[in-house]
DNA sequence: TGTTTATGGTTTATATATGAAACAAAGGAG
DNA sequence: CTCCTTTGTTTCATATATAAACCATAAACA
């Protein structure tokens, strides 16, 4: 076998140790996720308003990507709504063409993490599910 | 070797394609994203009225994670404002614990999604940059 | 109209997010 | 105080999202 790779040493050892690895291991299954309407509108109109925003600023698909650090294919498929790309890239694009999230600015939006925060620290620790049966048979 | 795998062939024929494929291919590069502070926070308050709302709610990261059909550790990062989430799945949990994303229901989303529709469709298809370099040296 | 460029699809190989399990610690309920 | 459950971590193997390179088409502008 010839290994004309750039790393090929790199690769064969990786390879060797994920097989060293997998011996006893048992396969995890396959993910179908389902997502609710609401879900699948709600990613749908964010990547519209950021295809609009980009349109209206005059940047191309190219242009955003670059900006954003990704590439142009997953910008196109933001845009399109698709539901399996990172939340982080997502609203840093929607940053980028001018896309607030929240509907707030970030001076507001910091005063709403700190007021979550002291919601937060009102709630109890820990949700308490099960009522413990009662032994009362005396 | 030994392999006492339960799918022991496939993970080395899987292994040997992955050699036999790779052998003269460039490796790509790794990625560092960088995200803005506005997109950090964005996603941190959003975990932060995730988990606010399912305590309110009295549910356990538990029950949650299984009504998302999600692990509990993929729920624990999403409140913890992980930015490297699916972002169907936060908007999914989202939508779960009652936390209402772009402040609408259903039937204004529905309408917002037509107005971006509608505005995409005044709006040119494609971007042009360059203007073309004028030759009148006549 | 012709030409150039943007867009929208592919495909392929990696990088990495996710599920699963195990563990410790802590917080409520009794 | 004493359980028992929830939570918060960690590790690991796979499933899959992403980057990169194509090609085909469409659309803007001279």
């Amino acid at each position: 076998m010839e290994i004309r790779n750039s790393r090929p040493l790199d690769s064969l050892y990786t390879t060797f140790d994920y097989i060293a690895r997998n011996k006893d291991k048992a396969m995890p299954k396959s993910i179908t996720r389902t997502y609710s309407r609401y879900t699948r509108e709600a990613c749908s109109l964010l990547g519209g308003l950021i295809r609009a925003a980009r349109k209206e600023h005059k940047l191309t698909v190219q242009e955003v990507a670059d900006r954003a650090g990704v590439s142009r294919g997953l910008l196109q498929r933001i845009e399109k709504g698709d539901l399996k790309c990172e939340i982080g890239v997502v609203f840093e694009v929607a940053t980028i063409v001018g896309v607030q999230l929240f509907d707030t600015d970030e001076s507001t939006l910091r005063k709403h993490i700190r007021q979550t925060e002291d919601k937060l620290a009102l709630l109890p620790k820990s949700v308490r599910k099960k009522t413990r049966v009662v032994h009362d048979e005396f």
